[in-house]
DNA sequence: GCGACTTTGTGCGCGCGTTCACAAGCGCGT
DNA sequence: ACGCGCTTGTGAACGCGCGCACAAAGTCGC
């Protein structure tokens, strides 16, 4: 099979979107069965721990992607699983995370600790309000975003969190791409332009509680009017 | 559907997910655009709006397959585009959300003034732990896991929110569900098991990050061995 | 009033992802 | 030692969604 008509400039390593989307929930997975003291599963048991997200036959060919070996009869060696998801993650790193905006939701993620169990360091925290400034939140000062290409040198890079109103996200993403922050969080409910080489993605509150609100609508009406 | 004129394009119960997914993000654009006085949109202009997710020809199929008529030569009606974006996600009436767990998340979304605007109600906070209950957060109280059947009861039918850790997470989810819950958003890190005909939408911060963190290493291992 | 430009609506082909089904491989019991 | 059953790994078909490209349609300029 020779590549069609396209320029082959982009050679893919291989790993579909779909399922790197997918990796982190076989990781968490697997690091409730090694807390359970579980040492294999097979994909069967590991597809119906991630819930509706997971079929086995999914479960095989995304490990299999990845090259990391199961034993045939057995299963997958739990703790194998968990250092080559975590090695393909590129989580050997502790990835450093700058969160911008320290309202609400700010104060929420800097307390949150899946942070830290999950391979991430909140490095510091920016906000735009003199008010804030110094605040101290999550054990770490409120710093001003001067400071941001500072500490996004000074980490060698760093993961990008926008938590603040709308209106600031476009310019604070700005910033962060002028600091040298290539991978950007957003939970501002806009969307946002970056230049190539920048990835991001965006998490909506409204936004899944409207796509629920459809499939609710829809269901209320099957009810009034059944097949 | 070579009929001209006034033949109505009957909207089948077939939308596909992608659009509905998408369908939040054309209504958020169209109420920013309608802020600012403008009353018509093109596909394109739509399309730039929303960002990467969204190129011309999506828009028009996501559009066309809702049954909302464009006008050839000038764009879109933005009003009136709201007004059936907004009927085919069930925002003619507002939901009731009710948020389960008030830890640091839960103070966080019931502090956030974005569920309001964008056609939810909370209807009530709830928490397992009785040190909590009776504590106001955005100005409601918060009510013991007892009383979430009757509140459900009262708004016939409700939207429901996980904010507490992954431990309680399958309980809550199965009293919601016992409570007459059909809808979960579930911000807990752990998969949900809930019976058909129940809907769960999953966000998980250290997923989206892990994710992320994909992409960073994957660029980082580019730089040491360019193509 | 008419031509030309603009923009929608959509049929078609393609590529990705999911699922099915089965062969290969490994351990275990006998 | 040998077959039996279990589980992985994967080839192939199916279906969905995306982008392209063009025809229909409506507006604006002259």
């Amino acid at each position: 099979m020779t590549h069609p008509g396209t320029a082959p400039a982009r050679r893919r390593p291989g790993i579909p979107d779909a399922t790197v989307a997918r990796l982190p929930l076989y990781l968490r997975a697997l690091h409730a069965l090694a807390d359970e003291g579980v040492t294999r599963v097979s994909s069967d048991e590991l597809a119906a721990r991630v819930g509706s997200a997971g079929s086995p036959a999914k479960v095989r060919k995304d490990l299999s992607c990845l090259g990391s070996y199961g034993t045939r009869g057995v299963g997958y060696d739990v703790e194998q699983l968990v250092a080559s998801i975590s090695a393909e993650l590129g989580l050997a790193r502790r990835w450093p995370v700058v969160i911008v905006g320290v309202g609400n939701l700010g104060h929420a993620l800097a307390g949150y600790g899946g942070f830290a169990s999950r391979g991430f360091a909140i490095a510091a925290l920016f906000d735009a309000d003199p008010a804030r400034l110094g605040e101290v939140v999550g054990g770490l000062p409120v710093r001003p975003m001067a400071d941001l290409p500072v500490v996004v040198g000074e980490q060698g890079g760093a993961i990008g969190v926008i938590a603040t109103p709308a209106e600031a996200a476009q310019d604070v993403c700005d910033e962060l791409v002028a600091a040298g922050v290539r991978s950007i969080l957003n939970f501002a409910p806009t969307g946002l332009q970056v230049p190539d080489g920048v990835d991001v993605r965006k998490v909506d509150l409204a936004v899944e509680l409207q796509i629920l609100s459809f499939h609710e609508h829809r269901k209320a009406a099957r009810q009034v009017v059944p097949a």
